[in-house]
DNA sequence: ACCCGCACCTGTAAGC
DNA sequence: TGCTTACAGGTGCGGG
């Protein structure tokens, strides 16, 4: 479900309910959700005992940071550990005052008991996402540093960098994590249509004002995508961490539109898989990209 | 290196 | 009204 800029409307929400607060207590109600990250940076099982305190339990918290799709809570100083959350398709972080009833209390696998009384927690249906204890800040520039540069800020030469290295096809490619870090189904297509380049174009084709177009598409569309509040589909599965819906599906120019107008052309818009994913372009004003 | 299919899960919507 | 099937925002694996 969520991409960049679902991921980064949760980390502003949620900061305002935890910045410089203590974890008092951590309850676990799926052990399979959590995993800890060893000092060679090796994902492991939680110990079975003290996976609280991993968890961040007594630990006062005083930074949400964002990479691409993954969110890291930060604790203080000199310990800094880190506890990576990965919201996968179908997980929320949301923050409830005390006394406040759960919207839907089912599949909720960890909740964190605040010194403010406010409770926060972790809720993911089919499970795909979970959270990683990363003991210190070194540990966490590592794992991130296997992901490619965030796509909020990505330039025209780092990108131009990575796509000339590759001849995939620049959709799939833009969804590699390790190339390009945030960026997930919804908004690849929305940004190449912005950039007016097919996506099954040859990624080390592109020639450079064609990436400097694509470069700042992805920039201007994952930022407005951010100031809509992010994209929240039918089955209404977004949410911040104040339980808010996004309004940026409202503005999507292809994704989930195939078969409706191009809404620069008329033209009826493509549907087709690429990447094992349903991908929606106008052929009309997606020419090939290489070329023109 | 790259692509595909599939697997991991649950929920929802569409089709019969 | 069922029951069945397809599909969904993500990622990782094995095999060709």
């Amino acid at each position: 479900m969520p991409e960049l800029p679902e991921v980064e409307c949760v980390r502003r929400s949620l900061l305002r309910h935890v910045q410089g607060r203590t974890v008092s207590a951590v309850a676990l109600f799926r052990r399979d959700v959590a995993r800890s990250v060893n000092a060679r940076g090796e994902d492991r099982r939680l110990p079975p005992r003290g996976a609280e305190f991993q968890l961040l339990e007594g630990v006062r918290i005083v930074d949400v940071r964002r990479h691409g799709k993954q969110l890291a809570l930060i604790s203080e100083p000199p310990r800094a550990a880190a506890l990576v959350v990965h919201l996968g398709m179908s997980g929320q972080l949301f923050c409830l005052g005390p006394g406040a009833p759960i919207p839907d209390p089912s599949h909720i696998h960890v909740r964190w008991q605040l010194d403010t009384g406010a409770r926060l927690f972790f809720r993911d249906p089919r499970r795909f996402g979970g959270v990683w204890a990363v003991p210190g800040p070194s540990l966490l520039e590592k794992r991130w540093a296997d992901l490619g540069p965030d796509a909020l800020t990505i330039t025209a030469d780092e990108l131009a960098a990575r796509l000339g290295r590759t001849r995939r096809a620049i959709k799939s490619a833009l969804l590699d994590q390790r190339l390009l870090a945030g960026v997930g189904n919804i908004y690849v297509d929305e940004s190449l249509f912005a950039a007016r380049i097919l996506p099954s174009a040859i990624s080390s084709s592109l020639r450079a004002p064609h990436v400097e177009r694509l470069a700042s598409a992805i920039r201007a569309v994952l930022t407005r995508a951010i100031d809509s509040g992010g994209s929240s589909l039918s089955d209404g599965m977004y949410l911040d961490a104040d339980g808010r819906q996004g309004t940026y599906q409202l503005s999507h120019s292809v994704y989930g539109r195939g078969g409706q107008p191009c809404p620069e052309c008329r033209t009826s818009l493509s549907t087709g898989l690429l990447a094992g994913r349903t991908t929606v372009w106008c052929r009309r004003c997606q020419g090939s990209g290489a070329r023109r």
